[in-house]
DNA sequence: CCAAAAGTGTTGGCTATACACCCATGA
DNA sequence: TCATGGGTGTATAGCCAACACTTTTGG
């Protein structure tokens, strides 16, 4: 692959042309599986070079709209749950030289603004319904533990420590169920908690706080198969008031 | 005043040549006085049309440096705390020919994108030591109680609703004393705690969290010139680590 | 019967809330 | 001396953290 043929050179005249200038969208797509909490990273074409799923806002596109397109294209999925985090406006986000040459992709060709503004966007998704899907600029996208991430493009690895901190602070108010299968056992739902926050939990403790929530709905099944006792299953309680705006502080 | 010497036309032509196109940023500038929180709002030329102030982004500027001007030029200050707390993204957020039709902006001079990201910032500033000042396409610059608001152009009645309540959510972890002046009486932070969550705080429980905090510093002086009880003057504290300081002798 | 994880209560400390009176000051 | 708001303590309730054993299951 040269310049001439480098398929993010069409990609980015297209967007040159459609898409609002100077701005992107950055999304952290969260999933959990094995125990691990997870986000699904892309590999640039020909390179061994990772980055977060990205893209731009088409000129009449809410962002919101452009952020769950994004995160759909990569993840197949036409139900998941996407918050705003963080706006990354610095002027000099990262060194522009040294990244586009890391990704291999023709300057001239996709150089279209002097510098980026990215929404930060993070998705919880469930593990299970994604089928990972790389782009145009790149050749494989998957999933990768979030202990254990490689050094990336862009200022991403930053992004996503963001993206971490901020589901930390909000993790009460967060559906966490669209990172869990449904339905799922209290145990799941506190290795989630322990992953996220990066913290061992006491069993005991969790239970309790998780029953008097009155958040959940026990199943009358349990999930089986396992060479020890079979956890109850449960789901959480569908009843969502129609609040739009968050409540005073704690 | 008529489309053609309408001050706004060479501002946006200004704007266009320079600045991102599709983003602005809006300022929702908080201050604190006579107990009670207040916006600074802009009246636009010839109008009884008010709005936040807002601005534009130089194309190389960073984003947190172009809020940081936009406010500055509105208040004189050169040292103030400023939070982004949202993206406005909608691709309809409100309205367009309706709000410029009551702005009484000559459309063709200025509009320069079908539609406009507006990133919000709030700013926390000492009341007096703000001097309000128009700009080029506004009349008037003053302070608004925030309870007392008129029917804002653009959507920023919303944008202000959101800043308040990201600030509530926020108000124990963000520097108040921004907004008081220094030093300042536990009542006066009472009152201000008060407005910032609409509720009535009782005095004895509030005097002591904050004393327990161990973030304030007692002054030797008093406040004196009222005809009641002097209150004593406090500083926060600049040691924002998390130790536990001494608390202040009785 | 063993290994592995699920499920369950009690206690003590800390934090938040409710509540009322005296004090200092200037007019 | 009065009106006004400042400054303080105590008792209760709810929340959170610490802590260990029994149960169930498949192998």
């Amino acid at each position: 692959m040269n310049k001439y043929n480098h398929p993010g050179v069409p990609y980015f005249q297209h967007v040159s042309e459609h898409c609002i200038h100077y701005m992107s969208i950055d999304g952290v797509i969260f999933g959990f599986s094995e125990n691990q909490l997870k986000v699904l990273l892309l590999r640039w074409k020909g390179t061994d070079e990772w980055s977060l799923p990205g893209g731009f806002i088409y000129k009449l596109e809410s962002v919101d709209a452009a952020a769950g397109r994004i995160v759909q294209e990569r993840t197949g999925l036409n139900q998941l749950y996407l918050k705003q985090f963080h706006v990354f406006g610095d002027a000099n986000r990262y060194d522009q030289a040294d990244t586009w040459q890391r990704t291999k992709m023709p300057l001239e060709g996709i150089k279209w603004s002097e510098r980026t503004i990215s929404i930060g966007y993070y998705a919880l998704v469930n593990y299970s319904k994604v089928t990972p899907m790389p782009d145009l600029i790149t050749d494989e996208c998957r999933w990768w533990n979030i202990q254990d991430l490689p050094r990336l493009l862009f200022d991403h690895n930053h992004i996503i420590e963001v993206a971490l901190h901020s589901l930390r602070r909000e993790l009460n108010e967060q559906p966490l169920n669209h990172l869990l299968p449904d339905p799922f056992t209290i145990p799941e739902l506190q290795r989630l908690h322990e992953c996220i926050l990066g913290t061992a939990l006491d069993s005991r403790n969790f239970y309790k706080k998780m029953l008097a929530s009155g958040q959940l709905e026990r199943l009358p099944e349990r999930r089986s198969g396992t060479s020890h006792k079979a956890p109850y299953l449960y789901r959480f309680q569908e009843t969502q008031s129609g609040e739009i705006l968050p409540e005073p502080g704690t």
